[in-house]
DNA sequence: TGGTGGGACTAGAACGATCTAGAAACCCGA
DNA sequence: TCGGGTTTCTAGATCGTTCTAGTCCCACCA
């Protein structure tokens, strides 16, 4: 019925403008060296036949090849969100973006690799879990940039957020307010969960508060069942490791017949799309996924175009305070 | 520092297993012609090399080309389960999966083409917003799937979940409890929210009750405002559009003072990974999303490798009861 | 002994683009 | 009218594969 029709080619708009291939090849790539009425008479035939390039022969042929690997994780919402900046981050610097995804059974190698075998210019990790050998060996075949994890040896160049000064922030934030007893749930073996931990560990040690670090991990799951050892000396604020795990603290008290933020403060981490939602108005700390994408993207652009050694980028996270957040009740 | 080399090509492991590219590329592939002793050898030189074929020049030349492409939408959370299922799917058949999300400011059209021009055999869109003709414009290029929707035309397959099924077993459910006054938060304009709104109105027409629909949405947010408008005249159970809507809907009712689901029972859809939290334990009809992407992935290559006709799967949900429906208070 | 059939292997043309080098056309002043 | 420089255009090689159409060799059988 449907009957599968072959896309046209450079050679079909090349014989309907009657003109050489090469010569629709410089319009449309837009390359100077066409005259404007002739230019106009290519794209004409082009937009006629409905042509678009193949980007399997433009990726072939031409070592510039435009196109950017993305691995992420499929089981985090919080990389959905960079991946959707990342779009308009490629295409506002004219390149394309192949996505590849971390799922169960399917392993970071493995979606690494796919992004190389379609000719990817530069490759983004977000949050990678690799080791610096391997990381490496990725680096000398393209740039490699990894996204939110900045121990990644010097062969890589890296953007992140500065993990010390979000904490900073929330201890801070929370001192502010008057807290003394506070808690971090932390983020078990998740990327960036020690330095995080580390971070605690000094600032409450700048303030002369005991650090107080219950275990936990990155789902609100892991939240839950660290907020059920909190039951026997409450704090008066918890810093999460991130927004799912704050949110499974909160269900946790709030099960436990606890009010937030009247008898405990909780804050997350992230400022995830449901931070925001009216009904929890979740306190974060923003890592601000579109100008971590946008920062990403930059620097694989300029590793690709330049001639540039590694960096490693950190960019400061800002606070935003919510309704999870108060001054503790007066004891 | 980081000298970018060239990766290895058929050519240079041809040249060190001392046979020609042609045969190197039948060993490859695992094609029959080539003697077990030379396969061996040839097998052994690659990876000596550390040599992976090239997608770019495999699919340009080769017209089966063993690509599936998938389209979803970045923002929803349901849609990520479905993508992490379509690669288990896919591997398992053999065929490569390539990723194009429909992210803000990069309408779908741009994520299918962008599938195109990497060379797609077959396209599988997760719950696709185009209109029959773009899509039969598609399906004119390439096999086309459409997952979670199945009003698509006849020129394209469709894989979804029978939502008038799904709502009977809800509505049955709740009445089965022993509920009359059963209220549809409805999704909008969201796909499927009009199979589902039709076919409440039919179940609750059979059992003899009365339908009342109020106007929501697929987000939390769409959910707790329609929750507000419920204050007024109390159903004694809701069926949301989907787990985020009836997630607003426990919110609203709950900071209203109310219990879920001693005062009102809240029904979800999807059973997407956040209904089955343990705070939550949300009462939804499954749409099993490892089923219907297989059953999506089955449908493609069969397109691809056969030369059968569109067809229409639908798959029955199944419901999952959980903590937030139960009996209704007697009144 | 001489076909013949088939297994193992290879040369060279494709795929659809880009790139390099050079040809053709044009412009302008001497 | 001609030379020289610029602009516009084209032929042909090339990217790394797969595919087609062989060649070569050897075993088998009449």
């Amino acid at each position: 019925m449907t009957e599968q029709q072959r896309r046209p080619t450079l050679m079909d708009v090349a014989h309907a403008a009657g003109v050489s291939r090469a010569l629709v090849s410089i319009v449309m790539r837009g390359a100077p060296g066409a005259a404007e009425s002739t230019r106009q008479k290519v794209l004409g035939a082009a937009r006629e036949l409905g042509y678009r390039p193949d980007s399997r022969a433009r990726l072939l042929r031409s070592s510039r090849t435009r196109l950017l690997g993305l691995s992420f994780f499929s089981a985090h919402a919080f990389h959905a969100e960079i991946v959707d900046a990342a779009y308009a981050a490629a295409t506002s610097r004219g390149y394309e973006l192949a996505l590849s995804a971390v799922a169960s059974g399917r392993p970071e190698t493995r979606a690494i690799e796919s992004l190389l075998d379609f000719g990817s210019a530069a490759l983004i990790m977000i949050s990678p879990t690799l080791s610096h050998e391997e990381l490496a060996g990725y680096a000398g075949q393209v740039p490699v940039v990894s996204l939110l994890r900045n121990d990644v040896g010097a062969a890589v160049d890296s953007v992140s957020s500065d993990d010390h000064a979000g904490i900073r922030m929330a201890v801070d934030h929370l001192t502010g307010l008057g807290h003394r007893r506070i808690v971090h749930v932390d983020g078990g073996t998740a990327v960036s969960a020690d330095p995080r931990r580390a971070a605690f560990r000094a600032e409450m040690d700048r303030h002369g508060l005991a650090a107080r670090i219950i275990p936990g991990g990155p789902t609100e799951e892991d939240g839950m069942s660290a907020a059920r050892s909190l039951r026997a000396d409450l704090p008066s604020a918890v810093i999460a490791f991130n927004d799912r795990c704050a949110l499974g603290v909160i269900e946790s008290l709030r099960a436990g017949g606890l009010k937030v933020p009247d008898d405990v403060s909780v804050l997350g981490y992230d400022d995830s799309q449901f931070a925001r939602l009216s009904y929890l108005q979740l306190s974060s700390v923003s890592q601000d996924a579109p100008l971590l994408a946008a920062a990403a993207v930059d620097r694989a652009v300029d590793r690709i175009e330049g001639t540039q050694t590694p960096a490693h980028v950190v960019r400061t996270p800002h606070l935003v305070v919510r309704k999870t957040t108060a001054a503790p009740r007066p004891s």
